[in-house]
DNA sequence: ATTTACACTCTACGTTTGTAGAATATAATT
DNA sequence: AATTATATTCTACAAACGTAGAGTGTAAAT
């Protein structure tokens, strides 16, 4: 059972994200693919996210003649179950009614919706 | 059907939940009865995050002599269903399983489950 | 009316975040 | 070997956050 995770600020979750979709090692270039499509900016910037990252652990930065390798520390499940646990407990306030409203709210299909019952369900057995 | 909202910081999101789980109009107290169980911090702090709050279009300050009452401008319910699309679409890559299975893991008991399944299908109708 | 108590606003400050240019180090090219 | 290209690190800086003391204005108490 995997320990609370802090949350990111915005920019470093973007970047981690571009490397859990990445197969490890994950060069620059394959974080950028991702990333700038969705956001770009300078690549010292990219960098120093990365650095940012390292130091908080969750990733491990390895050189390779100029070049540097990145790879997750911290699994995409585990901090997405620890950030889930968070959004649970701090803005439902541990309330299942509250939570099902919100995600009702949230501009889910009814099919979304109903295959998430159906995920639940297996899932809950 | 609200729009985006912003994700307030943590400090000033805890200040509306307490707010918000107080009839209005809401004094200052009744703000710290609430938060102050759980995060105490100076009264000039609150203050401050009020103001913040207001500035950014969460709440309205209104006086009574030297007195300030605040007012909840956004729901809960609302602010709450924008958190849920955000996490589901910015976390969960608008992947239904990926949500399923960080709820799964996220601590929630077999009982919460099962409890949000049931609510969902009601809703889902 | 004067003093005291209190509620709020102003000012402040270290840290974090988003951003990127300048500097450095190393590999590739001529 | 010298030059050029490029990958990374250093330095920088404005804005946002978390925090709270100093100052101000008003109501209550004497």
């Amino acid at each position: 059972m995997s320990n609370r995770i802090r949350r990111l600020p915005d920019a470093e979750q973007e970047v981690m994200q571009s490397i859990w979709a990445c197969q490890p090692p994950v060069a620059r270039t394959d974080i950028e693919n991702i990333l700038f499509k969705e956001h770009p900016m300078a690549m010292t910037t990219l960098l120093t996210l990365l650095t940012r990252l390292s130091e908080k652990g969750f990733i491990a930065i390895t050189k390779n003649g100029r070049r540097s390798y990145y790879t997750p520390l911290i699994s995409q499940e585990d901090y997405l179950a620890s950030q889930s646990k968070t959004f649970f407990e701090k803005l439902c306030g541990r309330n299942i009614s509250t939570f099902a409203a919100a995600l009702c709210d949230s501009g889910l299909t009814k099919e979304e919706i109903a295959e998430l019952r159906s995920l639940l369900e297996r899932d809950a057995l």
